[in-house]
DNA sequence: GATGAATGAGACTTCATTCAT
DNA sequence: TATGAATGAAGTCTCATTCAT
């Protein structure tokens, strides 16, 4: 295959994916037909079904992206700001993530409460680069530093990403059980409570 | 309108009801068709068009059912054991939804996420007898009178309800993070901390 | 049966017919369903089906209503005028029946081209005071006094319903082949033509 | 697009306009359905929204297709036969059409009152060879060699197609006001009538 | 790899009509 | 007479998928 040729069936997938995340993020999946994405993408029909088997595979990937890159921009925001405190950074890096989705309400209509699918379901991530990341990881090497003990730091990781995606979602989009910036208080005392349980 | 027709609708929309119900557990709603539910009920095509708009109305009106369903049965439980300490009776009330949700995990696929919706999302609650139930009070004087003093109880209400009822789904159903059965110490302890903010 | 029953049967039976014109004068009779007619004349539907076989019987019964209602009005405003001469008393009649439709659009929407169907199609006439009308015969004896002699006088006023009818249908919803006030110099001329025929 | 694809397209689209033709011809428009239409053409019935937008749009196609067909032969007919005088010559041309149409009631039966509107109301005339046929130009023609003088031309043809059109739809399908034939008497003096006002 | 016309199953929905009350 | 819940056939139309080009 000449280098061309994958720079074009490249450009053909992105498009897709492109498009089915515009609308994905404007109508519920099951008012999105295979036909909306090609025409948005600008390709044949035939052409969605190189690359995806239906349109549940393709939301599957983008939940996926979407995710990773919601904390990929949240680490990078991390690291250009000297935060110390452990509990600290991991509410900046939570808050990070909810004020893109708050910026972005499409978007969290779109992720709907698959934030932490999207993050942790690896199967998905095939079209993401790998190395590029290891959220678990990260986190519970700087638990560890910052003098945290957790038995399994994923699980906890874990509960405060689903904790913070599934509210949030209500919270943003439905403003329940209260609008976002009311809620906000409540919530980081919940994951603040939560993490404490490392603590010596 | 006489007493026989009027008995005759009710028993129509449980027949559509429940039959919509089994066929949403075992399958997605996608792959769910309206067709499939009234074969199913024996009921005619356009008597479903009688009763709901469509198969996303009736799964909102059996999501709401089905979590109110799942916490008085848990209610009912409580009320016959002799749990005193307060931390305790909520951990007892989450556990027994969660019993429920292991021994009937088809319930669990129907349901997904939405626990929480299905209980605070009022507007669906009109099918339901309103008065027999109030979780939100409940919580809040038990709280009181076991001098755990929150600014707003429903909300810790329901963001320990959320956090379960996300968590679990992925437990039960995908055995992630956790079986469930590993997973509920942390669950449990979770719920703990949040709690134990409010007391004195 | 009793007087009251007798006036109640024919209340409703207005209602429909009512209801009906109103819904056939705004769409097209394929976008209106018996249940729309029964709605809007506030009736059960089976009410519907003891007065009218289908909404295409409800639709004739209403164009003969039309027709005639035209026509009456027309004679009546041709009697309070001093008009003598017989093309110009045919004229005036077939000038006040456009003259109607022009001021009421929707009503021609409804009566298409079936002006002279309405007018001369006695089957459909039952539901019309009989001898209140004969338009023909009036024709005929207007002519033979004022020494117009046709052969048969009822197929020169049909084919002038006709040609009227039918034009002014384009004429005035249309605007097609003229708007409606620049093409009636031609159909009063080609209508004049046609009468004088018969002029000795 | 390959020339065989296009080809093939060409052939799908006739068959349904041959099928739809030949159901409307015999039953009225709100019996056929689409899969009637689909059936007898032997297509799927997706195909059949490739090309018409519902039923209603098949048949306005082809009325526009009929009513230039009719008078396309019609002038075949006149062109081989040596009918000097204009009055003669545009009785010919109707007596044609209305000949057509008296062997072939199914036809009108589908064609209804629609006669003019198929011949000019130009959107729909995409479909046909548009240079093949303008029936106004040549009346206008043909009028001025003989001397005849009309303001407007095609109003006075468009009279005469609609006066002709409406009229035999009655006398060949319900023998009213008179049996075709009885009928064509008149018919024709009216016509000559009409266009004698155009004689010097 | 890319296309898009064609497919045809089947989804959704409406509607005329019936019939028990 | 009048009702309107129930029917289920039939309608419209969409859609994922295929396949010849």
């Amino acid at each position: 295959m000449k280098h061309k040729v994958i720079e074009n069936k490249k450009q053909k997938e992105q498009s897709l994916l492109q498009a089915a995340f515009e609308l994905f993020s404007q109508q519920e999946i099951h008012t999105v037909s295979v036909s909306d994405i090609v025409q948005k993408a600008g390709v044949a029909k035939g052409t969605f079904y190189l690359y995806f088997k239906d349109k549940y595979e393709i939301r599957d990937v983008l939940i996926a992206r979407q995710a990773h890159s919601l904390f990929d921009f949240a680490i990078q925001e991390l690291e250009s700001n000297d935060i110390r405190d452990f509990e600290d950074r991991v509410i900046f890096i939570i808050n990070q993530v909810i004020l893109q989705l708050q910026s972005n309400p499409s978007t969290l209509n779109f992720l709907q409460k698959n934030l932490s699918v999207g993050l942790f379901q690896t199967t998905l991530n095939q079209a993401i680069d790998k190395d590029s990341f290891d959220l678990v990881q990260r986190f519970s090497q700087e638990a560890k530093k910052a003098n945290f003990h957790y038995e399994k730091p994923g699980v906890i990781l874990y509960m405060i990403v689903e904790l913070a995606g599934s509210t949030c979602y209500d919270a943003i989009l439905r403003k329940r059980p209260l609008p976002m910036e009311e809620y906000k208080p409540y919530l980081f005392d919940a994951i603040r409570s939560i993490l404490s349980k490392g603590k010596e």
